[in-house]
DNA sequence: CATGTTACCTGGTCGC
DNA sequence: TGCGACCAGGTAACAT
């Protein structure tokens, strides 16, 4: 469900509701992509120092290791209030509860390619080996054109899949790598290293526009999004090629393509995206 | 080394 | 209504 937007708004939902609560209890539900780590009781006494996000990964900062966690293709996180509504019993596809001082949090995740990994801390060998080649972050300081251009630069992989990568900027998923292209009028199959410098510019100027757009618009483009406290996304952000094959270019008319690249489905207009 | 393919899992939709 | 085929927002592991 989840590309960058979807988790930076899940993660403002509920990063300072929790932040500095203690944990009264964990529980797991059927096994996600790989195995806590530890047993959930184990959790139970230690601080919530905050929540970061690096990629598509939320970092849990806890008084003792952390908490990796991931929400795959399906995954999403409620969390309630200590003080507020309950969420009720976990579900069948409720697969992590989180039980602290100030409220539940909660990951429920119907395809299960989510994960809940605890670690020491950042240099544990499983959190390098999750987190070390993660690209660029989109919307950080750091995030500069030399290094975007270069990175493009450095492969012959179809633009489209070496955004999807995540090896040079992180976070553009499925959804926004076709729109991107769009706004920026590059063609997904155009390898990386033929995107001309001024269409580089304008992608890399897309990327920040188009996640910041997101992250304020509260993470829509997904249909079926709510963030933890419930608030769901007011869909403001229309997509202008995704799942639109067949339908006229908002910019030309001609109708969207729709092919495959990868196993994934590419969304562009042949008219506007020729190079 | 770079690049392409597979695997993980459930549920929704579509055509018959 | 039932059933099979196919599709879905991600990404590590493996094969080439």
């Amino acid at each position: 469900m989840p590309e960058l937007p979807e988790v930076e708004v899940t993660r403002r939902a509920f990063a300072s509701q929790i932040a500095g609560a203690r944990i009264l209890g964990a529980s797991l539900g059927k096994p996600l992509r790989w195995p806590l780590g530890l047993e959930p009781a184990q959790l139970v006494g230690r601080e919530v120092r905050g929540v970061r996000r690096r990629g598509k990964y939320l970092l849990i900062d806890l008084s003792e290791g952390m908490l990796l966690l991931h929400l795959g293709m399906s995954g999403s996180l409620r969390f309630a209030a200590a003080h507020g509504p309950a969420l009720g019993a976990a579900g069948p596809h409720d697969h992590f509860d989180l039980e602290t001082s100030q409220g539940l949090l909660r990951l429920h995740d119907p395809r299960r390619f989510g994960a809940v990994v605890h670690v020491r801390g950042e240099d544990d060998p499983l959190a390098r080996k999750l987190l070390d080649h993660l690209g660029m972050e989109p919307l950080d300081e750091g995030f500069a054109f030399e290094a975007f251009r270069a990175g493009l630069q450095a492969s012959r992989t179809p633009i489209k899949q070496l955004l999807l990568s995540g090896s040079v900027v992180v976070g553009v998923g499925n959804i926004y790598a076709s729109e991107v292209l769009f706004m920026a009028r590059i063609s997904p199959t155009l390898p990386a290293r033929e995107v001309g410098p001024r269409k580089a510019r304008k992608l890399f100027e897309e990327i920040r526009r188009v996640l910041a757009l997101a992250v304020e618009q509260g993470g829509t483009t997904l249909r079926d999004f709510s963030a933890p406290d419930g608030m769901a996304g007011h869909f403001q952000l229309q997509a202008r090629v995704y799942g639109r094959q067949g339908l006229p270019c908002t910019h030309c008319g001609a109708p969207i393509q729709l092919l495959r690249q990868g196993q994934r489905s590419t969304f562009y207009c042949a008219r506007c995206q020729k190079a």
